[in-house]
Parts: C-alpha cells; structure tokens; sequence
DNA sequence: CGGTTAATAGAACTGGAGTCCCGTTATGGA
DNA sequence: TCCATAACGGGACTCCAGTTCTATTAACCG
C-alpha cells in the first residue's frame, strides 16, 4: 500500500481559475442561505445549486455543513479592519464597539456570526476558526487599552484583552438573547460602560 | 368539512401519566445528546431510539428539532431559581453573575444553551422560547438595581434591565467565541464591571 | 369501574441527502 | 504551445430521516 495519506484538501494544489470561481460562487450562496433562512436550512445539495456547481464538488471540498461555515469564516477573517485611533480610551472603545454592532446588524453578517456560533457548538473545526478569528480581533483592539494604560487612563495591570472583550460583548448577548434592535445607542453605552469599569480597576489582573 | 383546526397540540389534553412519562424521556434524551454531541448531531429518529419511544410520537408531538430544543427551554425554565438579596448592589449582582457562571460551565447546561443559541437563529418558535425565558430571567433581578438606586448606590434613571444584561453577557461571551475556561473569577469580574459602571452611570436613560 | 378517545407503537412506504464511479475540463508547469 | 493531472460535473445508486396508515394502549370522564 502506498496511496493512502497524500490528499492535502482539494483545491490547494490548483486554487487559480475554476477553483477560485467555484469557491467564491459557493460561499456567496452559503451567505445568502444563512441570510435569509438560517443555519438550520443549510443543505450542500441546495446550496450546489444555487451555486450552479457540480454537487460532488461541494461534498468533496467541504464535506458538510459546518465545514462549510468554518470557511466562510476563514474568508471573512481575510478582510482585517484596521483599528482606528482616537486619542482617548473612550474614543477608541466607541470605534471598536461600532464596528461591531455594524457588523451584526447587517443582516447577511449578523446571520452569518449566528450560525458560526451554532456551528462552533457542534464542530470543532467550525469552533477552532472560530476562536482564531476572534482571538486575532480581540488582539488588534487590545494595543488602544494598553495606551490608556501608559496615559494613566486606567490602572496599571489592566488586561487589555478583558477590556475588548467586554465592549463587545453586550453587543453579541442583546443579539442573541433578546429580540431587541441593536443600534448606535448600544454599541456607545457599551463603549462607555467598558470605558468606565476599566477606569475604575474591574479589569485588573490578579496578583 | 368539519374536522380540520380542532388539534391544539397532542399532549395538552391527556397530559398525565404516560403522556408526561414520554415526554420527561425525550426531554432527557435530548438533553444527554446536546451535551455529548451537539446541535448539528441531533435527529429525532435517535432521540427516539434513546429514549425508547416511539418515533412516530416524537415527530408529532415536536415535529423538527428546533421544536424539540424549545420545548426543552420551556421545561429548564419552569425550574425558576429565586433571587437572592445580599443588601448591596454588587453582593447581589456577584450572586447572579456566579448562578449564570455555575450553569453556563456545566457540561449538560452549558450545551443546552448553546443549542438553543443555535437554534434560535434559525427557527421563530425557538427564538421566542428563547427570548421569553432571558426576559423573565432579567425580570426577575432587576429589581436588586432598583433598590441600588433607591439606596443612591447608582444615579436615578440607570436602566436596571440593561445592568442586568450586563453583568450576564460577558460570560456568555467568554463561552461562545472563546475556548478558555469560564469561572468563578470570570463571574467576580463580569459583576463588578457592571457594578462600576453601573455607578458611573453608563446605563442612565437617555432624556 | 367501564367507555370513549387521546396518545402511543409498529410496520410499510417514500423522497431526497449523501456517496460512488467515471468521463470531461482546464490549471500550472515545462 | 503542449502535457500530466488536479479539480469539476453528471448520473446512478444507497440508505435513512421523515411520513402515512392502522392497531393497540391507557388517560380522563361519568
């Protein structure tokens, strides 16, 4: 025996042309699915119609649903935002949870983090590209809390990363567990209330 | 015609003995393979397996597994924890915070609400299950924060629900889009984060 | 205690999701 | 430009989730 292992994922020996067309006409339409029906409805054989692909090919390069999503995702985390800064904590805290709360009100990327998020319950690849890409957002914010730090804005020992996370965070539970709209208002007091529990030392590191 | 409407749901009419006997079984069932297994594994032909039923009676008493995950929602919050008063506004929150810690990390609990998570994105019925339970949840402890405000321990006006919603979502948050574990310390700071925002006034009502 | 019928269980059926096989296309290297 | 083969596409096949029909069991009512 000699030809087991040796099959690295198709489509990475070739991913020019075809191969990128075919990628981008599926994820396009997971996109749309999840937009408009959910996760639960996602189908490989519905979505390799919609993508006017051959449905083996669907089955072969990502085998099932959540395969599917963790790709999507993986696309996603391509296009980085860059951080903005503003000069103060609460500046840059704002910034941080607008992006945010424009992201999940958009219905096709609010749609989309709703689905990661089950997926990632169930699959732990959907769960591994799902803790990268928000590891690698929450490191991008974090440089704007440890700058407050060195302004004396916040106590020394702070962690940062808690910072980031807790300005996000408010965002993601009104989306998930309430039927609330999430506007401009939330993603401000969210920003303010991070701001003001940093300030008064709830996120300093244990001795 | 005449015998069409007229079905209000089997199980409402004769739910005693062996009716309430099924659905305890089929609960359970669901509730072991969310825990082992996840959302995406869950069919309701094996739940029917498990939990030596009839699959005939599962498909028409629940029908789809969004169904099924939402009756299991309503079940969990019959079980209705009471509020406890410590006399201060960040006792009382840290006890809270420390109750949603305590589920959230276990095992069976956990899974549960990430399905349910899940499933709420997808199907209307379970979103409403969903939101009805977080709502009487929040219901029932805000009043700790009307009583911090008529202590002056926050500003008149702050938004009690909303400090609530606070002191939870950065837990849910740390479960969801991160693998790191989720304590006792996790629920300390999520409380006093709210709690010291809550006195700087980040959630005072717009005028 | 029966009698009515709500609710369950079994068995047979069906549609489509997922797999397999093999011919076709077109990518990337020479 | 041409070739080897990675990747795609179509059609046939399989298997099981979900449905339908009917017989059986056991709640609730009097």
């Amino acid at each position: 025996m000699e030809l087991t292992e040796a099959t690295p994922d198709p489509g990475t020996a070739r991913p020019g042309g075809r191969t990128a067309r075919v990628r981008a006409a599926v994820l396009d339409a997971t996109a749309e699915v999840l937009a408009e029906q959910g996760f639960a409805h996602l189908d490989l054989t519905d979505i390799a119609r919609r993508a006017e692909v051959g449905k083996t090919t669907v089955y072969r390069r990502w085998g099932t649903v959540t395969g599917l999503v963790a790709d999507l995702l993986l696309e996603m985390a391509q296009q980085s935002v860059p951080r903005t800064e503003t000069g103060s904590l609460l500046g840059d805290l704002t910034a941080n949870a607008r992006l945010v709360q424009r992201t999940l009100a958009d219905p096709r990327q609010g749609a989309l983090f709703r689905a990661v998020i089950a997926a990632a319950g169930s699959d732990p690849k959907a769960a591994q590209a799902l803790y990268g890409f928000y590891s690698a957002r929450v490191e991008e914010w974090a440089p704007c809390v440890e700058q407050a730090a060195a302004r004396g804005e916040v106590p020394d020992g702070t962690d940062a990363q808690e910072v980031i996370r807790a300005t996000s965070a408010p965002l993601y539970y009104r989306l998930l567990t309430t039927a609330l709209p999430l506007d401009t208002a939330d993603a401000d007091r969210a920003a303010s209330a991070a701001a003001a529990a940093a300030r008064a030392g709830a996120y300093v590191r244990e001795p």
